[in-house]
RNA sequence: GUGCCCAUAGCUCAAUGGCAGAGCGCCUGACUGUGGCUCAGGAGGUUGAGGGUUCGAGACCGUCUGGGCACCCCA
């Protein structure tokens, strides 16, 4: 007797029915095809590193898991000096790195894959996930016109993806640091006041003020004044926010402080954003989005659905300095954006945004309900197949009614029906099963006659 | 890793401390050349696990495991 093991959810780790997997992958295919339609290219890294690969950035451990063997043999160890990619950001590093005399600069890769974190899920939280991200990297510079063009490959991705409206937020770090600076902030408190003011969304504007105050230590004036900057682009129109800007660049005399470059790039990124055809309505400045992570130095960026703000940011990134300083000493400036596939298109497809639909690939049946005819069937269908319809010929033996039930309820388009009178005839029924609709056609014409209803 | 909540059929949920149930789904038949609808029947449970209290526990108590939410961090 051998005892089952009862199967059961492993919660983070996301898996789908066949109609949701569809769906899914279809979303993969639109990201992959915008990607190179764009001129960046795959790159595929081990779902592994070596652990100390991972753990150069400031990777928080606790969320890495490690690879170990559940058994080890005398004198051996059954842990190993590998461990799950948490992103693709550092295999990147340890990729451009390791080729960097191969690779053609600026690189444009593309990178779509599972990534893990060992962290507790929560909703819309995973710890198995797939990312998709797009980085174009230089030796020594990368102009600021990719800033531009990043969120310009975003726009059409979730355009094409059919998911309603969204927001791509753009924001400048070097403007934020640099305003910080004139405003008087210390400057080893300028990264925690902006780790703080990151929490803006989550925690509110009175629990930003009071961190501000008793965790960093700001005065009260100091703290309404970066307040007062930050909200200042809410609701405004881009132009209206950029022309406020200039006007504090001017005023301040700041021209060749870091925050009259802020300004000036941020200018540059969304004037780039609007001749690549990002309409004004999906795209703003938002000067109250920081990012957490502290390497970023330049344009950074965040997206939200506008139906579903509570989703979080569904693809976000910025420019960094230099992406690989654990690896060489050649300085790889970049700039990179990341979609969170999985968290988007589940949670779209939990709340009805994308539908699923077939759970099967194939738009034909060819039901087999004469076994005598086995052969005819399987012509049918390599035929089908030819013409590069997907068509499954159904195998087992059962009723036609059954086979119809089949094919229903897999949501197949078309059946084909044939028994000893049509092939008498050197004729096929092709049924419309959304409509139960029936015709007879010449054998010869199924697969043109398929082909022209598909393209209808 | 910390805190709060939860655990009954595949799913959603019932069942004063006293016979474990419903809806949906699944399987079979009505139906050997026509699916969805309908009707009839059927399968499916060690009530997450193992202890304790009790004449008696799905329910009460503590332990473990798993799950949800929040913190942390981020997609």
């Amino acid at each position: 007797m051998t005892s089952i093991t009862p199967p059961k959810p492993m919660s983070g780790f996301p898996e789908l029915l066949p109609a949701q997997q569809l769906v899914f992958n279809r979303c993969l295919d639109i990201v992959r095809r915008t990607f190179e339609r764009f001129g960046f290219a795959p790159i595929e890294t081990p779902a592994v590193e070596r652990k100390e690969v991972l753990t150069a950035k400031g990777g928080n451990e606790k969320e890495i898991y490690a690879l170990s063997r559940l058994a080890a043999g005398p004198g051996e160890d059954a842990e190993t000096d590998y461990a799950l990619h948490f992103d693709l950001t550092v295999p990147l590093a340890r990729y451009v790195a390791q080729h960097k005399d191969k690779l053609v600069f600026p690189f444009r890769r593309y990178q779509i894959q599972k990534v893990w974190r060992g962290e507790r899920p929560q909703a819309g939280r995973y710890r198995e996930l797939y990312q998709c991200d797009i980085d174009v990297i230089g030796r020594g510079s990368v102009s600021l016109l990719a800033d531009a063009e990043l969120p310009s490959v975003i726009y059409h991705v979730f355009r094409e993806m059919n998911i309603g409206h969204f927001v791509i937020r753009v924001n400048n770090r070097r403007l934020l640091q640099g305003f910080l600076d004139l405003a008087g902030v210390p400057t080893d408190r300028v990264g925690d006041v902006l780790h703080t003011v990151d929490a803006w969304e989550k925690i509110g504007r009175a629990a930003v003020a009071q961190a501000l105050i008793n965790k960093v230590g700001l005065n009260e004036t100091l703290t309404e004044r970066i307040l007062a900057f930050l909200s200042s682009s809410q609701g405004k129109p881009t132009d209206a926010v950029l022309d406020d800007l200039r006007r504090q660049v001017t005023t301040s005399q700041a021209e060749q402080h870091d925050f009259g470059r802020g300004v000036q790039e941020l200018q540059t990124v969304v004037e780039g954003m609007r001749s690549l055809g990002v309409p004004e309505d999906y795209f703003e400045i938002d000067l109250s989005i920081a990012r957490g992570l502290d390497y970023y130095t330049g344009t950074v960026y965040e997206t939200r659905l506008t139906a579903y703000p509570d989703l979080g940011s569904i693809c976000s990134g910025g420019r960094y300095d230099d992406l690989a300083s654990f690896f060489t000493n050649e300085k790889l400036p970049g700039v990179g954006i990341s979609i969170g596939l999985s968290r988007l298109v589940l949670r779209l497809l939990d709340v009805g945004v994308l539908q699923p639909g077939p759970a099967t690939p194939a738009v034909v049946l060819v039901t087999t309900m004469d076994q005598a005819h086995m052969q005819d069937y399987f012509k049918l269908g390599a035929a089908l197949r030819e013409g590069n319809v997907a068509t499954e010929i159904f195998l087992e033996r059962a009723r036609l009614g059954d086979q119809l039930k089949y094919a229903s309820r897999k949501g197949f388009r078309f059946a084909v029906i044939a028994g000893e009178d049509e092939f008498a005839a050197d004729q096929v029924k092709l049924k419309d099963l959304a409509t139960a609709t029936e015709q007879v056609i010449p054998r010869a014409q199924l697969v043109a006659h398929v082909l022209s209803l598909l393209n209808s």
